[in-house]
DNA sequence: TATGGACCTTCCCATCATGGGAAGGTCAAG
DNA sequence: CTTGACCTTCCCATGATGGGAAGGTCCATA
């Protein structure tokens, strides 16, 4: 590549996606939707990314696997910029996650236990009857 | 059997949505999407239901709300209708859906379980020093 | 120096289930 | 005949992600 491409630590997308776990099309989309700066650009067009983006990068990665969605994402990534938040403000965010997470996952627990009820007492056999079936016909 | 059982008291989709607890907009969708057979029509175009119709409409109204997929759902409907399915089908379709519940159940639960520690480490309150931003930033 | 392959770009489309809303037609009651 | 509630189709949006096409760039190697 061109000189300015191995100048201290900047690298190309694909390499800034295998140093954060992001892949390089999620990168691209972030930048779209705002949720990272736009990237500096070689001359000819591609993207260059550093440890501070690698860092937000891996930010967010973080953030996305403990099922924050992105717009909660931005406001986390403001937070984190900022040094006057209050921690008041991250755990608020934090806790109404985990309330989001308890109501989905109380729901599918209802799921799962009618479900195992009903299956439980099906057969399973060859023959047809089947109270699965039936509770879905009413 | 008799004329008086496909002479039914036939409704628009208004009514048929009401009657299912499926939305208009859905059962237009499931039509389009070959879920439910093609509505009759009214010379005029509009859809028109019939008791049948709104039992199938119950039937996936019932299997939605047990987090079936459309397509899973699909299936189901075929052996409902099919005399000589065996049970053992209806069963295996089922307990796979329980299978991939319990799988999003104990994903988010690993979530709330991190979620939970960090902020109770977090102080929420004024000051900036934050656990749960820690734990992003790596 | 030319070529090939690995990388990059943008753009469009698909997923999954659902809803919003526009533009326009139909129907029944007043 | 008007009005309002209902219906039609069509397009777009959600949220996070991926697939893939068409075309440009970079660099090592023959």
């Amino acid at each position: 590549m061109t000189q300015e491409m191995t100048i201290g630590r900047d690298m190309t997308i694909g390499q800034a996606a295998k140093s954060s776990a992001v892949s390089a099309k999620m990168i691209r989309h972030y930048e779209s939707i705002g949720l990272l700066p736009k990237a500096q650009r070689t001359q000819s067009g591609y993207r260059l990314y550093d440890e501070t983006d690698v860092h937000t990068l891996r930010f967010i990665q973080r953030a996305r696997s403990l099922g924050f969605p992105l717009e909660t994402i931005r406001t986390l990534l403001a937070l984190w910029r900022n040094r006057r938040r209050s921690s008041a403000q991250v755990k608020e965010l934090s806790l109404r996650h985990v309330e989001e997470l308890e109501r989905k996952i109380t729901e599918m627990q209802a799921m799962v236990r009618t479900l195992r009820h009903l299956a439980h007492n099906c057969h399973g056999d060859e023959r047809p009857d089947c109270p699965i079936l039936d509770d879905l016909a009413g």
